[in-house]
DNA sequence: CCACGTCATCGAAGCGCTTCGACAAGCCAG
DNA sequence: CTGGCTTGTCGAAGCGCTTCGATGACGTGG
């Protein structure tokens, strides 16, 4: 029992391997050549001593607090499990670097970038879900605090980015139903609005899809709600009388499709191939079940962060990153 | 500009104001009187100067981090967007008491907790998901790390829980089949697996439902793929042909239990009545959609970080915490 | 008008760690 | 055998903050 009151500290230590602070201290940190036999003995007092490094006198002394910050969206329409999957892949991989993870809510906005980096309680921030006009921004340049975005602001210059990519989504998207077959196919976009707030994505589905399709392919924007689903599904099946696949990039949507096409007398699966971009429980909540390609939500965070580690150590980083997406067949 | 490189001190806050360096402290802190003149003038020089403390530093000199960690089961079947909304929940209240929250996976076990703990990075915790037998509290007992449970170990001796009170949710479950009108009613609940996992509250809704139905009530665990759950309903008609309410608690069944009940003649909401348990968005998404009594998540998470707070300022807190479950009619 | 609280403020001593410069010891080339 | 490197270790100086005791400057009752 190392003593209810007070913590181990490095002198402890010191004193039950009969050296200097200074020399645990290296020990620990690699940052000189200590010989072995007094490494093992030091190690050894870590050991017996259970001791950690008092995480605020560290941060003080050496100016890195091991600790990375993660601003997600916790409040509003984005993809719950998504979000959390996200997290996952980050502390995960950020536990990998010996650093913890901070979370914060996308609502402390610049004013919590501020209080970030003042404080020195991170060492740099992870921000989800940046959005093409993104007021922290512009703060975040101004802070020079290392940081990562999952996404593309409108002006990214000097900031690093990662992200899906989405032009090959739209791609594989394709592929996929050109290869099963389908002579005429055609993509069901976002509604206008999700164009609006955050054009990249989007349009870059759309070129992605177009590119390998050729002309047998159309783009058509759709709505969310049931009605306008059964609308726009009719008028796109009257449209192009010989459309054999649809890829939908709508999550919502998804259910309403499915119902349309079975309307019309469409069997998914068998004459009618479906693909969906989204999460998994979407394709898979729906029968039949749907091939889709995901937003790889581990492997972005995983990226954002060895990137982030990267720069914190002084190593290039790429400015901008693109996750390839997966198909997964159901 | 404060000067890239450079941070901002409590000196630099200390010369702007002519005063002390100490004396900000006080003045931040409000631990010594300070007339009123002094305090805005330093107040004035703290927001002039855009300061904000050394986390570090002020860990280090005062022993308190300012910082609580949360420990999620990051990886497994807890359903996401209740976590996440306890997540946000929790990050809104720690804000609130100025504490920044630290996100952990439950896979750092008892190891992670006897780190934060020896590094003082953390003055506190809460631990989402305790079962009943975890590893992590022995641990948490002996390292006197304050902290909140949420859920109930086997022995909760010295700790303090808090959770949804399930005995109540299956008595409100009981109640509003009931006042339907409903004659025979019954509760089909979790798979086997489940139940060994925590035994705690599944049976606590068992208890709950049953001292509210009477003889007439009937609990039926449940396994929840599509299969069984046909299965399983159609017995359950079979066994109790006057059978007209149902509560289901058991999350990814119930839009199973749907399909087996239209599939047997029901009409839910007209000759026959469902009610979950569970998180919003699964009542939301069948059709029609039903009433549910949800997990508060939101709510238990903000009585976490409150209690956690009393705990850290010294205060009193009770041992035991149950939170009211909330039917939410559709 | 003096001794004595009060109030407001200051200065200094750490908190536990990292890091820099210093310094013995051991090594090798000359 | 000496001068100059390297290697391994130490001691001390902070990092920026809080906190404790001390110190003036007042006001007040005797």
């Amino acid at each position: 029992m190392p003593g209810p009151g007070r913590g181990v500290t490095i002198a402890d230590v010191a004193a039950r391997a009969g050296v200097a602070a200074s020399t645990v201290s290296y020990v620990l940190s690699g940052k000189r050549s200590i010989s072995p036999e007094t490494a093992d003995r030091v190690m050894q007092a870590v050991a017996d001593l259970g001791y950690h490094p008092h995480a605020g006198a560290r941060s003080l002394a050496s100016r890195r607090a091991g600790v990375i910050a993660m601003m997600l969206p916790l409040r509003d329409g984005m993809h719950l499990p998504v979000l959390m999957q996200f997290a996952s892949g980050a502390v995960t991989e950020a536990r990998r670097h010996d650093q913890d993870v901070l979370l914060m809510t996308a609502d402390e906005g610049p004013s919590g970038l501020a209080r970030m980096a003042a404080s020195a309680i991170v060492d740099g921030l992870i921000l989800m879900d940046v959005e093409v006009q993104d007021p922290r921004v512009e703060t975040l340049r101004r802070l020079g605090l290392p940081s990562v975005l999952i996404g593309f602001p409108a002006d990214a210059e000097g900031l690093t980015c990662v992200d899906l990519d989405f032009t090959a989504a739209g791609r594989v998207c394709a592929d996929y139903l050109i290869e099963r077959g389908c002579e005429d196919i055609a993509l069901l976009g976002a509604s206008e609005a999700v164009y609006e707030r955050r054009t990249g994505f989007a349009e870059r589905v759309r070129e992605g899809f177009l590119g390998r399709s050729g002309p047998r392919g159309e783009v058509w924007p759709c709505p969310d709600d049931a009605v306008a689903v059964q609308r726009t599904v009719k008028e796109l099946l009257t449209s192009k009388p010989d459309l054999t696949g649809l890829a939908v990039h709508n999550e919502p949507a998804v259910g309403h499709v499915m119902h349309a096409l079975s309307d019309a007398g469409k069997r998914v699966g068998e004459d009618f191939q479906v693909v969906v971009i989204g999460p998994d429980e979407i394709a898979e909540r729906v029968h039949p079940q749907l091939p889709s390609v995901l937003v790889p939500a581990e492997t972005l965070a995983e990226t954002a962060v060895r990137h982030l580690m990267r720069k914190l150590d002084g190593l290039e980083v790429a400015d901008a990153t693109l996750i390839e997406p997966q198909l997964t067949l159901r």
